[in-house]
DNA sequence: GTCTATATTTTGATAGAC
DNA sequence: GTCTATCAAAATATAGAC
């Protein structure tokens, strides 16, 4: 619905507008709105500063298509997880794993996703927030399958999304920062991976609200020292 | 070491000083360091922007005041948690209350951890990143001492400490969020309180963590239809 | 300690040639 | 579609009177 305008042709190579939106992703998630700096996003994207204007019509307009974009993209892939079926335990480890992967896939979403809960939503509209919904709302229909189904406890939806979502998005937010603390100050924890982080939401998720036994499998078998 | 310049005298009255600091942080936590204007702080604090000037060197070192206070204060109150000694169990459990108590209590907090993972530690010095570290050391030492005790089972300490904390700090954070998300789209889940939250993260944590029988204790009983 | 200017830069946005 | 030049507003910081 975007890119069909001028050719049917696939890929024309990247474009002077790809390469803004490239371009601004990684200054939003890296700076923020109000600490990115249009000159800044040309520079990166090597165009003047008037193309940005010429193909968005603001920063503010530029900003919104890239976190709908952003989070359209994960709000669908989550509930192709729900789409697909399956026990219950099976869509709820892949609905973590799959958050973990776009996050992995995409490094401007977890930044972004932070930011906007800290600014409140400043810098979005009602399209965003329902994006966000369409994320729960996959996450709660895998919880109801698994309570009718007597294999899940009952939880509060968004308390459970917070568990597995806010764990996964502050690692996958943090690089940077570990990184930073890593060359100011001696590491005293070496940085887990990403596949350490996932296991371990699934089993601590799993463990809480499954109704049998134990999920076994430990979060992992290297403790530090 | 901060206050005790001009007077011995005990609290006289909010200073100007004080409004500034406070103001500031307001400013901060729901705008970011780029989003908060030294404008705005003068005028919450109601003085004049040259009042910003006597009292702080720059808008950045005033920011590093507060963020660096907040995260002592709540780095402080973990390691009193640990202190103060107690079963395994019980202190995992006092750390995560602990963690909610303090964003509550704060409500910069949340929001500025946020901002700070997103932000890659830019505007602050190495400092507030040990106070970082003191709160991971608090843990990783409950950790250990359980793991020493039988009652845990090994696990990266960082890995844990997102369990927790990232889940508080997203709830604690995203309550203006949340309260737009409900004006502009009919809500599709009530909030969960508080209590709700942190009994989940207690109940999550420990689940994984304890080699003995699952902690029984219904992450809740009110889910949703 | 507190205020009124004001200096200086930066920044979002546009006009208009090519 | 792309660039140069530039405007107008905003923002950090300071000088200096009281």
């Amino acid at each position: 619905m975007v890119s069909s305008r001028t050719t049917p042709r696939a890929r024309p190579a990247p474009s002077t507008r790809d390469r803004l939106l490239a371009a601004a992703a990684e200054e939003f998630a890296a700076r923020g709105f109000d600490g990115t700096k249009v000159d800044r996003i040309a520079r990166r994207a090597r165009v003047n500063k008037a193309m940005l204007y010429y193909h968005f019509r603001s920063k503010a307009a530029l900003f919104r298509e890239i976190v709908g974009a952003q989070f359209r993209a994960v709000a669908g892939a989550v509930e192709d997880v729900r789409a697909a079926g399956g026990a219950p335990e099976a869509q709820l480890r892949q609905f973590a794993e799959t958050m973990a992967r776009q996050a992995l896939a995409r490094p401007h979403f977890a930044p972004m996703w932070l930011r906007e809960i800290a600014d409140g939503g400043r810098h979005v509209d009602a399209s965003v927030i329902q994006e966000f919904r369409r994320i729960l709302g996959a996450l709660a229909a895998i919880l109801a399958e698994g309570q009718q189904a007597g294999a899940f406890r009952p939880a509060h939806p968004f308390v459970v999304q917070m568990g597995i979502v806010a764990p996964l998005m502050f690692f996958a937010a943090s690089a940077p920062l570990r990184e930073r603390a890593g060359r100011l100050l001696p590491p005293v924890t070496a940085t887990p991976d990403l596949d350490t982080v996932i296991r371990y939401v699934q089993a601590s998720t799993l463990s809480v609200l499954s109704t049998t036994k134990p999920h076994a499998e430990p979060p992992s078998r290297g403790a530090s020292r």
